[in-house]
DNA sequence: GGATTGCGTAACGAATCGGTTACGTGTAGA
DNA sequence: TCTACACGTAACCGATTCGTTACGCAATCC
């Protein structure tokens, strides 16, 4: 159980849609998330969600004989503010690109 | 060859990593990278090199017997700006989060 | 030409992943 | 209490991941 961070949370195709569907509906039952999705069956959505949840970007709380699924933002958007933050502030520079294309590889000692 | 996205790239550490030195250092040979790691071998590295690469998120050129890798950002930025972007706008309201611990779990149909 | 350097690849092994089916458990309702 | 529902978990499977060591190959240096 190492690497349970918000990078191996998004790393899931499926998981992000889930995370999608929290976003957009606030909060979902177990049963109602894993009815989204034909790629897997009801027990896969829910060892996802437990993924989710160990990783911190999704809360659960049990109602009934439901259990209600919610979002947890911030270790996404601390993904987002900082170590994102840092390549996408970077800017292509097409310029430079075209230099050493031009130019030829940079020797180097 | 399924998921060769960013989010792949992103997934591991190491390459995290790796893609933190080509960030500060502009560019780098494979072997430069490679005395950055006490954690992996040189091969592991260059295979770390080849999914970053086959991810878009690096380039590789040749130089002589050196091969030099430089990050290309824009995949990172595409993450960042558009799918977590969405995730980083919510805010925690904590408000909302304290009210639903005071009025218990919300009775749905 | 022969040795050295820089780097990729093949082959292998342990661990993890992502999916499945079958089952267990707690709550709700008749 | 008996039944139905919602959900998690166990067990199993094939595929992938990430690390290793051994090797091959092209370029450089003498």
């Amino acid at each position: 159980m190492s690497a349970r961070d918000a990078f191996t949370a998004i790393a899931d195709p499926t998981r992000r849609e889930i995370l999608d569907l929290l976003r957009d509906h606030g909060e979902l039952m177990a049963g109602e998330i894993a009815s989204n999705f034909a790629s897997a069956s009801r027990p896969g959505i829910s060892r996802h969600l437990r993924v989710l949840k160990e990783c911190g970007v999704v809360s659960a709380e049990r109602d009934g004989q439901a259990q209600i699924y919610r979002l947890n933002p911030r270790p996404l958007r601390e993904i987002h503010d900082g170590w994102l933050a840092a390549f996408a502030r970077m800017q292509v520079d097409s310029l430079k690109a075209l230099r050493r294309r031009v130019e030829g590889p940079k020797r180097r000692a």
